[in-house]
DNA sequence: GTATTCTGG
DNA sequence: TTCTACCAGAATACG
């Protein structure tokens, strides 16, 4: 930050003035927290925003984007590690004010850094993908990271004790069957030798050459029938888990000032283009389990008279894949709004849809999501639990069955070799240098990698600039309602009541006509008193 | 610091 | 012969 003197007028108040004028583009690193420093001093940052870790995150996802490296590549000049975070940087369009002589090396490293980043932007195609979304998401991301949400504590004391004494006595009980009660139940390790080498629950496993034996929930859940011991463990980790994840860490995160809970958006972060969320992560609170919904009781509006209220895509991904590739059967399936997994499973074994089952429809379900990331019929196999035959005849069922799929997967792959890299439907790239290796295993991440990234990137793009439309809606109509979460095909906001009915609606029309694609993109929208109900 | 495990999309 | 579905973050154990 800035001293309180200001470093690059004289006075705070003209400092004040020039962040504040939307004419001046500001160049800095990381200006989202920048941003949000402002803010909490009453200064509202305004103008063209120029961030050079979000243009060089554009430029290549994956790489390191430290001003010390992009200063060294870019200008072949050596800066300090540990910069400041000092606003001086933020100036981009003069000599600065008046007077003033000492421009830190990094302020212009930083200057001119912005200058040749956007002009490598623009040689890449990406210049409107930094204007339209990028850019206009760094002051909608610190509004939410600035609003925070409400977490209500007190609703889950008795929930937390009650998970205590549970988790309690199945450490107990564990320690009970392994006859040890210095045992760490929470120690893999020790768990792994009671399991296999004390109780001998798999006379058939053999000890890993290195490492452990592996005692995750999909070896243990073989095991469960052996002895109690598995699901009393099994039931420990669930509770252990929400309990030191979910709800001991929370109290330290809520903000003295206002008694919510501040995430961090990272926006330069993910290989694809998703947001991540950290310090805490609030992109992945339980919903699967009937324990772990009780968490999202404790999400709240910040105010009585007020809803939570919650909009998501519907298979949000999959339509993007179904566009892409342009298959007719599955674009047919969104635009008749029928049930896409059981219409896959119609179409790959042949038979009406009043005649699939259930367990047809799982297997088209997994098969859809396999596709998605780039399956291998091995892979299939582990996830359905039956022979690699029978997979293997269902990926070339699917493949006969959606031949402009596998067109897409292959146009896809013979876009990266050629290029090394491949796009969203917004033209972000991921690059994927690895496409060509003459290592089997090396190469086939490489391709999964490569069919995945325009898929999971062009939904990031389509959330994004949902996020920014919505943003502005509110503003321009007035509205009270705010956005306090991302869940990657996910908006939570908090909503007055007299509002409910003017945010639902807007949230449908801006998230559902993002874009047009050959298949809708349908959005659910529900509210009530807490997250849980919302959903 | 790395490995393991589990939470979400 | 080996490995095996994509993208993340956090807590914990252990060397």
């Amino acid at each position: 930050m800035a001293d309180e003197n200001g470093t690059r007028s004289g006075k705070p108040e003209e400092f004040r003035k020039e962040l504040e004028d939307a004419a001046k583009s500001k160049a800095a690193f990381g200006v989202k927290a920048q941003m949000n420093e402002l803010a909490k001093r009453g200064i509202s940052l305004k103008g063209r925003l120029l961030d050079i870790e979000l243009m060089h995150y554009l430029l290549n996802p994956e790489s390191d984007h430290r001003l010390t490296s992009l200063a060294q590549t870019y200008l072949g000049i050596s800066l300090d590690e540990a910069p400041s975070s000092d606003l001086g940087s933020l100036f981009a369009d003069d000599g600065g004010a008046p007077g003033e002589a000492d421009h830190t090396k990094e302020a212009e490293a930083i200057r001119s850094l912005s200058g040749v980043l956007q002009a490598e932007l623009a040689a890449a195609g990406m210049q409107k993908l930094y204007d339209e979304i990028e850019e206009p998401l760094i002051s909608v991301l610190s509004q939410m990271e600035l609003t925070g949400v409400k977490i209500d504590l007190s609703s889950l004391k008795d929930f937390a004790e009650s998970l205590r004494t549970q988790m309690n006595a199945r450490e107990a009980e564990i320690r009970g069957y392994a006859e040890n009660q210095a045992l760490n139940v929470s120690s893999p390790k020790q768990m792994g030798e009671v399991i296999f080498e004390q109780l001998k629950l798999d006379p058939k496993a053999k000890k890993p050459a290195k490492g452990n034996w592996p005692t995750d929930e999909e070896t243990l859940s073989e095991l469960s029938d052996r002895h109690p011991i598995i699901d009393a463990l099994l039931d420990y980790r669930g509770l252990r888990k929400l309990l030191s994840t979910y709800i001991e860490p929370f109290p330290q995160y809520i903000s003295e000032k206002d008694g919510r809970v501040h995430t961090t958006f990272n926006q330069a972060l993910t290989s694809t283009g998703r947001l991540s969320s950290s310090n805490p992560n609030l992109q992945n609170i339980p919903i699967r389990t009937e324990q772990g919904r009780e968490i999202r009781k404790a999400f709240v509006p910040g105010e009585s008279g007020w809803v939570m209220m919650s909009a998501d895509y519907s298979q949000i991904e999959l339509r993007v894949m179904a566009h892409l590739c342009g298959d007719e059967h599955m674009r047919q399936a969104f635009r008749e709004g029928q049930d896409v997994h059981a219409a896959t499973a119609a179409k790959i074994f042949r038979k009406p849809v009043a005649d699939v089952t259930a367990d047809d429809r799982r297997m088209a379900k997994t098969a859809n999501f396999g596709i998605m990331y780039g399956i291998s019929s091995f892979g299939l196999a582990q996830r359905l639990k039956c022979p690699r035959a029978v997979a293997k005849k269902l990926i070339d069922d699917y493949f006969e069955s959606f031949p402009s799929i596998r067109s897409f997967i292959d146009g896809t792959l013979a876009k990266a070799r050629e290029t090394l890299y491949t796009e969203t439907m917004f033209g972000r790239r991921r690059y994927i240098p690895d496409i060509n290796s003459h290592n089997a295993n090396i190469r086939a991440i490489a391709e999964r990698n490569a069919v995945n990234a325009p898929i999971q990137g062009t939904a990031a793009d389509i959330i994004k600039l949902a996020m920014i439309r919505v943003s502005d809606r509110l503003q321009k109509e007035g509205l009270k309602a705010r956005m306090v979460l991302q869940i990657h095909d996910e908006l939570l906001l908090e909503v007055p009541e007299n509002e409910i009915d003017a945010v639902k609606a807007l949230l449908v029309e801006e998230m559902q006509g993002v874009m047009e694609l050959s298949v809708p993109l349908t959005v659910e929208c529900n509210y009530g008193k807490t997250w849980l109900e919302a959903h």
